[in-house]
DNA sequence: ACAAGTTGCTTAAACGTTTAACTAAATAAT
DNA sequence: ATTATTTAGTTAAACGTTTAAGCAACTTGT
């Protein structure tokens, strides 16, 4: 056998990569049985496994993942749809569901849509293309039409939303409990002692926007708050939303004493506003905003805000896609894993 | 042919997917000539391609690329190597990068090092096991052994560094002036009429930190200012960093009257310190950051930077992959692409 | 002692595509 | 008219792995 195997580490000098055939030769049996060895299939012997692992090693065997991936159809290929990954929330939910998936052997495949939808069935049609296991995304704002989302279901391969999702998909989703989370927030401005306040949200046609709406007018009736129309907004929350915004809240006749602005970067641009017209925060004016990015903690006052626990998100959505690995036919129904968000209170929402 | 048709399309609404031999079939030729027709071979006729062109449309063919991957021995994967997502720098040049290569085919794979060594040597690993045709990489600031990137290149596939990178790889690079950088702001700080310019820079040992450190010293010579020690910091570059090293800058008996950091966050930091010391920024000490950080916009007053020109660096990383895609042996040599930078001037550094 | 079961492999086909080598027919060149 | 060239394909092998089916050679059970 040491003949065998030195003669084979000269030839592998030249050649380019090890196969299985070239740790059969060395030990003289056959390519699948190497490959059972390798499976640690129970047919073979424990002595051959050994030997076999042994010679892997010497030769500096790696599996050709292609090769495999075509004749057991799978890819060990994950693929990821994503707004835009830098986002902190983005960011740190990809590496966890990366750190799942690494673990089982699989690789993650990310694309950003950058919120557009365009964008995004083209990123569908490449992950598609490249033979995928499964597709783990957050949908754009953009995204109405479902037609390409469905077209991942009709593959056979499971697909999981995470943050932005459909309830009409059904397919699971994981989040965090937005309804739950506006409550919070009414709850924390109330004991403040607020009295007027005001919501800057996304548009309701999106799921979690609707929910975040619909949580900030229960909350308000809860603490025995009145709704007021013209408190109430809803736009694309980018940092010139939250500035356009609150300077029309700040020159209403009756001036709101708080506002909830439901993204981080609309709350950023709202508190601009705020400090260009001298008023005070949060004394005047208390400011909360939502998803924790970062520059939350950075600015001055620092801004009080929503942790959406993107770490336990991705966790959870690789997680639901490796359940799906196991199952024989996959058959998804809307099955959503809501997690409970916390409220970070910073200097902007804290009352002196 | 529109009966075969016909019948392979009721076929087909039981059976996965379509094959070429699917289409071979329906045209009574051999798979063969519908892979050469599939790929515009001169040999096949203009009519048959049409024919199989129509075909293919209509069984709604799409390309197995494993199969095709392990045959052609390419896999139309491209792998990128980040120390982290979530910076808009990275972020840019990714989408750049994926921009670029969509178009010719290629998907790419990310990875996220962390800046960290061993996930760094995990990627690089999983991204081979891939059978990645090309990898595009920015180097974990703890990287100081390059075994693993010299394993890529033994692999014969190219290797594309950017913004961190190595000269003792001999590999493509693209990057920025770093050295001319410092030269732009320390020329705009003595227009300002700054005397004692203080440096915050990374480590010596990383290229592009080294660069940063020549650069400014020079560039103080140029101008005639004096080069003292105290006045020039290495470190991490942290926000943390930003902060400690500010601290002793303002504790020294001759305080600086402007401080050029390597680095955004660290520039935040700094920034922190001089407010909650009540230092007047700029008029007291003028501030400059590195990498036009978004939050270098939002933060008060303003931090001036410098704009690394991510789009571009994108681009011409995922254009030097595609030249080697062309060229038979790839024999990679040491070749810098070198990229103008721009300082944005902002408040921190406006003296009035 | 002999059927039945177990162990430890081998053989061969398959996954879907690409490609080198070949061929038959049509066309052009001498 | 004969040979050379071009055209438009075909055939078959190959890429590296997995896996169903098969088959000796043992071991058990009765």
């Amino acid at each position: 056998m040491f003949k065998r195997l030195s003669k084979y580490i000269n030839i592998l000098i030249k050649t380019k990569k090890t196969t299985i055939k070239d740790i059969a030769n060395v030990l003289n049996i056959s390519a699948a049985a190497v490959s059972k060895a390798l499976h640690n299939d129970s047919r073979i012997s424990e002595k051959t496994k050994i030997a076999v692992r042994e010679v892997a090693e010497k030769l500096n065997y790696q599996r050709n993942h292609l090769a495999s991936a075509l004749r057991s159809g799978k890819s060990y290929l994950v693929g990821v749809i994503v707004p835009r990954t830098n986002s902190s929330f983005f960011s740190s939910v990809i590496q966890n569901i990366e750190e799942v998936l690494n673990k089982k052997g699989y690789n993650i495949i990310i694309t950003q849509s950058n919120e557009s939808y365009k964008k995004e069935c083209d990123s569908i049609d490449t992950l598609l293309f490249t033979q995928v296991d499964g597709i783990i995304a957050s949908m754009a704002n953009e995204t109405v039409d479902l037609s390409f989302y469905e077209k991942i279901k009709s593959k056979g391969i499971p697909l999981i939303l995470f943050d932005r999702g459909e309830n009409d998909l059904n397919v699971d989703y994981v989040g965090i409990d937005d309804y739950a989370s506006s409550h919070l927030i009414v709850k924390h401005l109330a004991e403040q002692g607020c009295k007027r306040i005001a919501h800057i949200g996304g548009y309701k046609r999106t799921r979690i926007f609707n929910n975040r709406i619909r949580g900030y007018i229960d909350a308000l009736k809860e603490h025995n708050l009145p709704l007021e129309e013209e408190l109430l907004i809803e736009c694309n929350l980018t940092i010139e939303d939250g500035r356009k915004y609150m300077l029309q809240l700040i020159n209403l006749q009756d001036k709101p004493d708080a506002v909830y602005v439901a993204g981080d970067y609309a709350a950023l641009g709202a508190l601009q506003i705020l400090k260009e017209n001298t008023i005070k925060v949060p004394n005047e004016i208390a400011l909360v905003g939502f998803g924790n990015e970062p520059f939350t903690a950075m600015v001055t006052p620092t801004i009080s805000s929503i942790n959406q626990h993107s770490e336990e998100i991705g966790k959870q959505a690789a997680e639901r896609f490796l359940f799906y690995q196991n199952e024989k036919n996959i058959k998804q129904n809307l099955n959503k894993i809501i997690l409970n968000a916390e409220l970070i209170i910073r200097d902007s929402s804290k009352l002196t």
